[in-house]
DNA sequence: GTCTGAGTAG
DNA sequence: CTACTCAGAC
């Protein structure tokens, strides 16, 4: 079978439900992933959803800020509780959907101040990916994994538009990178965006609302990623296509993050 | 010549620049009065006027809230200093148009509590209309003068939708009756609207958001007026024509106002 | 119900 | 720059 997997921080589900059913009609991802939806479970536009095709959803609110959701072609278990957010936030969802476990993250982004004593956000967010490093060590390698989301650290050099001017700047300061390197040695993942698009090719996800023309400056980050874990990687038996939707950017009053998405048969 | 004047609280100019250009480009008036246009004067969207063939304009704003505009196809003098805001709010506008002076008023609604004691907000906006009424019985009645505007003020039995349950609501309290007829004594208007459509007729200017459907429960008030001193009433050379453009308030996202508007030979 | 401001967050 | 909350106004 072929699967289809996407990502997307929509900032604001219900602001940008129309931007999101016409994402899913150009891209027909068998699974979307999103993060930022920023509403509570009974304020989720889950019929725009059901009425595009996607029947199956799960969906992680709270009031104002955060907030998973995952949509489905494909029914879906739920059957694991991810301990990763020591505040409780709507930030994890953990399902098994064609015998592959997908984690949908929105990971702290972390405040200003890159200081784990001064900045409680800061420490709320190197603590989320110790946790979640931790816990990939005594799981069951052999387990089909996929982390997909939001998780607000642009790992390389090249996924930054400036590596030098960024390493002061929380989603790409050392502790952040140390963090994020931790996470890919401890599941052994494999990073297909990179594959496809090698060094020292620059990778964006995402671009600052505060930039006029965001392609003209392109001053952008690769926050959002899709992580294949070894015995995933196993089970396919295609080359995996991977694509940033950046053309969504350019959307009328878009979100500040692009769509993600990987396809591959198993 | 032909004249055509029109007033509309706008509720946020910026958020409605579309609304007031489709309004122009039906209505045609010489010249638009507008009333809580909700921003600085360097924020307001001359640039759309002048485009729209209002190349005449005259901003009185402050942040936030209240602010007064004016609109014009024609040029007009700005030579008057209207001191009825004992706040200094932008309330008030005074020009001289057509040999008309023409004075734009958003007068204070009043708060809630119809008590000048209990409620400064109240006080405000009867001294607003004694200052006014002071300011007419020393003025030269030979001037023609036209006064619009939000007046808050619903004047007449048949300017609420029930006289009985308004008169305890501020816009229709016995001290307001007192205070606009006193205007109307010390200035001699003539109420061109009344005239076209005598009582017992209803009619309204606004309509109150929180109606599902204002068409169906009708509760209206007319608080905006097109007021016409008696020496402009004898340059008037043809009837008078007045309408009350209701169905603008059915647009999408109106404000809670409906325009207004009077023609006449000069 | 629909505006604006201030504060918070990204 | 854009989004959310909440209060204040009408």
């Amino acid at each position: 079978m072929r699967l289809s997997i996407a990502s997307w921080n929509i900032n604001s589900v219900r602001l940008r439900i129309d931007q999101v059913i016409r994402f899913l009609d150009l891209a027909r991802p068998d699974i979307l992933c999103l993060q930022e939806i920023k509403c509570q479970n009974g304020e989720f536009p889950r019929k725009a959803f059901e009425e595009a095709g996607y029947p199956h959803i799960l969906v992680t609110g709270q009031k104002g800020w955060h907030g998973v959701a995952l949509v489905s072609k494909l029914p879906f278990e739920t059957n694991e509780i991810l301990p990763f957010c020591r505040r409780g936030e709507a930030r994890v969802q953990g399902i098994k959907a064609a015998g592959i476990d997908l984690w949908n993250f929105y990971i702290p982004a972390g405040g200003d101040v890159p200081d784990r004593e001064a900045n409680d956000k800061f420490d709320h967010k190197l603590e989320f990916y110790e946790r979640l490093t931790a816990y990939l060590k005594s799981r069951n390698p052999d387990a089909p994994l996929l982390i997909a989301g939001d998780l607000n650290i642009a790992p390389g050099e090249n996924d930054v538009w400036s590596h030098r001017q960024m390493l002061k700047v929380v989603s790409h300061t050392p502790p952040e990178l140390e963090a994020f390197a931790n996470l890919m040695d401890a599941g052994g993942f494999h990073d297909a965006f990179r594959e496809l698009w090698p060094e020292p090719q620059k990778l964006f996800t995402w671009w600052s609302y505060r930039a006029a023309d965001f392609r003209k400056s392109n001053r952008g980050l690769r926050l959002d990623h899709l992580l294949i874990n070894p015995a995933l990687k196993a089970r396919i038996t295609s080359p995996i296509a991977a694509i940033i939707h950046d053309r969504v950017r350019e959307w009328d009053r878009p979100s500040d993050h692009a769509p993600i998405q990987i396809e591959f048969d198993l």
